[in-house]
DNA sequence: GCCGTTTTCGGCCCGACTGTTTTCAGTCG
């Protein structure tokens, strides 16, 4: 049984809140908070770095005491520190922690004095007024308690990086209708592009800041103000977005546009190089003694740490900061790098397309191939092509390429990999296509050894070129089937296969954590939209962003590549 | 608990807003 990084990061995270709420050394629970994001954030797992005796303590923010934790963990699933901390103070008392305004202190109040240990507890609590006697406590702050809780899930819900896309345009019109705005900029994870945002964090350049946020909380979308002072407000949007608004001088725009753009341990990570050189870094510029030094722009501050410029993209204390002192960012890969789409549908069978409207498409967004992959003859809900409707296809193709100029549409597929292993349509057929685009679309519950053999045994089909979203979850929808990915990868890397990373903004699979693990074992990929439509050509950006998140670079990823290069990289030993 | 071209000990990012306080603690990002 493999414990992954998620569940690792779990108890340290369980343990955080629980020496907080003992009021432990800050710094020490700030370790375990930062080990537990690290965990989330690493493209590996622990437990197949152990087995490969890889030294834990190179990882960054893990010493010799939480590399033996780890070990732990990944051979017993247990954390006995956890156990001993717990057998003191009840672990329930974390997910108390979890409700916006309770912090250590306030948790530990309610614990001692009143008995309060769980949500249930706190809501009957808050209900009876006993709250507000408490030193510390007051109406407000009860009644504060009883709002979130009836609000409260328990899971904190991120809205997808599409979604966030189409509210916040409209709120950014409202923004620039003031006279006294200059520039409006969304940073935070939006600007990250990281797949899913948790809130909308809004940069306006103002001289006065006061009547900024006075606009702002009259936007009629907000439903409910939850702080508003002369620089900062956040504020609730009936979607259910929150939006944090910082209004901050033009002078201060770069390092205000860093501090804001995070993410938080990136921050951290440069602010602590800044004290180093004797610097404070705040959200107006970078200060030596009181002399504003830098924070005109982002790059200022980075070349006040000594480092060159860091992509929004890279900003996840992931190595970034090591790679830039060292000269060793990566070239990322940009929309205009991408030569063709290796993923699209028509209306031979789920798409809304005639093939020819799908190639006018892409010859018009200025790509030199595509190819067409409809679903084979197993997706029964989507009319899959059948060996003999795959043949009328790959005819029509042909006549299609006879009359286009500069532009070629590849013969393909979307191959269901079968239960067993084995493609939906036989070799015979197989051979007549440019390439295939193989995946799973049913059987999701298989074990996470029989779903990880069932791809590589589908990949020792030589027809075999390109695993299609190979998590195969939706963002916010589903999880991904349990399958050992760096198994997965190394086995397409063996056999001269490759991964998708799949551009739909519900899917963007693979991850940005597995671009990377798949770019450092020397894997290449395909940045495809799977476009059901033309308009769908467009998402080809969200798969760039994912791509960018996991360091992939142009020589990364195939589709970057002329035809005839392409060609030779289809090709199978 | 981590970490080191200032350090193996003594630091550890920094500021805004709220509520309960009469100057600040708690929380958040």
């Amino acid at each position: 049984m493999t414990v992954h990084n998620s569940e690792i990061a779990v108890l340290f995270d369980r343990l955080a809140d629980l020496l907080d709420i003992e009021g432990a050394n800050p710094f020490r629970v700030r370790a375990y908070r930062n080990a537990a994001q690290m965990l989330r954030g690493h493209p590996r797992d622990m437990d197949s770095l152990i087995k490969q005796n890889e030294d834990l303590t190179e990882l960054p923010g893990i010493g010799k005491d939480l590399a033996e934790k780890i070990k732990t963990i990944v051979e017993t699933g247990k954390l006995p520190a956890l156990q001993e901390v717990e057998a003191r103070t009840p672990g329930v008392l974390s997910d108390l922690m979890k409700i916006q305004g309770l912090g250590p202190k306030r948790v530990k109040a309610l614990y001692k004095n009143l008995g309060i240990r769980s949500i249930d507890d706190l809501r009957r609590a808050a209900a009876s007024g006993r709250i507000r006697e408490l030193e510390g406590f007051g109406a407000k702050t009860e009644q504060m308690i009883h709002e979130r809780l009836e609000h409260f899930t328990g899971k904190e819900q991120r809205t997808r990086l599409f979604e966030a896309e189409a509210v916040v345009n409209s709120l950014l019109e409202h923004l620039r209708r003031h006279k006294g705005v200059k520039d409006v900029t969304v940073a935070g994870s939006f600007r990250r592009r990281r797949e899913t945002v948790g809130d909308l964090d809004i940069l306006v350049t103002a001289k006065k800041g006061a009547d900024v946020i006075d606009h702002f909380v009259k936007y009629d979308e907000v439903a409910e103000v939850i702080s508003k002072g002369t620089t900062r407000s956040t504020v609730h949007l009936r979607s259910g977005l929150s939006v944090d608004l910082r209004v901050v001088p033009q002078v201060s725009y770069g390092a205000a546009l860093h501090y804001f753009t995070g993410s938080k341990a990136h921050n951290i990570a440069v602010r602590t190089r800044g004290v180093k050189k004797g610097y404070k870094i705040n959200e107006y510029g970078v200060f030596r003694k009181d002399k504003r030094i830098a924070g005109r722009t982002e790059e200022e501050v980075y070349e006040s740490v000594g480092l060159p410029y860091i992509p929004p993209e890279l900003r996840e204390n992931r190595g970034e900061l090591e790679a830039a002192r060292k000269g060793k960012l990566p070239e990322l890969i940009t929309v205009k790098d991408i030569r063709g789409d290796l993923h699209c549908h028509t209306n031979a069978t789920d798409g809304h397309h005639t093939l020819k409207q799908m190639a006018d498409a892409a010859a018009e967004r200025g790509y030199e191939y595509m190819s067409i992959n409809d679903h084979s003859r197993h997706v029964t809900v989507a009319h899959g092509l059948d060996k003999k409707r795959l043949l009328e296809q790959i005819r029509a193709i042909d006549k299609i390429n006879e009359k286009l100029e500069g532009f070629t549409v590849l013969k393909s597929i979307e191959l269901d990999i079968l239960e067993d292993g084995t493609l939906d349509l036989p070799d015979g057929v197989l051979k007549e296509l440019d390439l295939t685009v193989c995946s799973v679309h049913y059987k999701f519950n298989l074990s996470r050894s029989r779903q990880t053999d069932r791809i590589l045994r589908a990949m020792d089909n030589p027809y075999f070129n390109i695993l299609a979203h190979p998590g195969g979850r939706l963002i916010n929808e589903r999880d991904p089937y349990p399958v050992d990915m760096e198994k997965v990868a190394r086995g397409a890397l063996e056999r001269g296969c490759f991964l998708e990373v799949n551009a739909q903004p519900s899917r963007l699979d693979l991850t940005d954590e597995d671009c990377k693990m798949v770019k450092e074992m020397g894997l290449r990929v395909s940045v495809a939209t799977d476009a059901h439509s033309t308009s769908n050509l467009d998402l080809m950006r969200f798969g760039v962003d994912q791509a960018r998140r996991g360091w992939l670079e142009k020589g990364d990823v195939i589709n970057t590549r002329s035809l005839r290069e392409l060609k030779k990289l289809l090709k199978r030993k």
